[in-house]
DNA sequence: CTGCATCCGCTTAGATACTG
DNA sequence: CAGTATCTAAGCGGATGCAG
């Protein structure tokens, strides 16, 4: 399967952007862990404070039930957040950020900032594509 | 941030956590535009250079026609993209990125730096959530 | 309280064929 | 070369009911 039938690109070109075409593949990973509808939420939440099911729960607005528990569980799994589940009853589960979890927030501000700072741009070249 | 120091949800807690609320909004906005399958993808080979558009189709692999029209749209309708038509036969197009959307790039690589650094973290806790 | 199981509609995106 | 049009399959996510 994995003939090399892509002779048009030169090598030496190829090796050089070998590095960034695996950095843009591993962003993609990346985005696809938080680019969902809710995982970046949820982090943002977190990254406030520690919090109960029921309190994200509240904290996200419009998130169901089932979409929270499927978000955490992804966060979990990834290693960005951690679970403590309480031995009580009624049950209680903590969930928080890990040190990774706090560093990815850290990236995310950045794309906040991006996101405030050229929204309003993003919007007028918007309205000004459907105006035509 | 908080000058409160009472963790209890109350109209002042509301207020504060207005901004950064409203930023993880914007947050989302900007990832409903680049976080899906293509976009950044397409955003990191116009990077490098301008393209045409069957240029692109092969610097991208995977990518089909259709995906490939629709991610250059949705881009250039955000103003990240700049899309120049050449009234010649055969038709050329060329693509390349506004300046908005250097911006852009530059918060992405900051991300793929993210990733490239702890992508190994992410995978390890993967094995050992999946191990479980 | 904190989930899991099921059903189901909607959106997304891949394949294919066709056009200027 | 650079698209458009149509069909279809897969997956996301919402609502609801049940359970430990």
């Amino acid at each position: 399967m994995t003939a090399d039938t892509h002779p048009s690109i030169g090598d030496r070109t190829h090796e050089l952007m070998a590095a960034r075409d695996d950095a843009t593949c591993r962003v993609r990973e990346i985005l696809d862990r938080v680019g969902d509808k809710w995982s970046l939420a949820v982090v943002a939440e977190l990254g406030k404070e520690g919090r109960r099911f029921t309190e994200l729960k509240r904290a996200v607005p419009g998130i169901s039930q089932r979409m929270l528990t499927a978000t955490l569980r992804g966060l979990e799994r990834d290693g960005l957040v951690l679970r403590t589940v309480h031995p009580v009853v009624p049950p209680r589960v903590d969930y928080a950020l890990t040190s990774l979890g706090r560093t990815l927030l850290t990236t995310v501000w950045a794309l906040m900032d991006w996101a405030l700072e050229h929204i309003d741009d993003i919007d007028r070249a918007r309205s000004e594509y459907d105006a035509r």
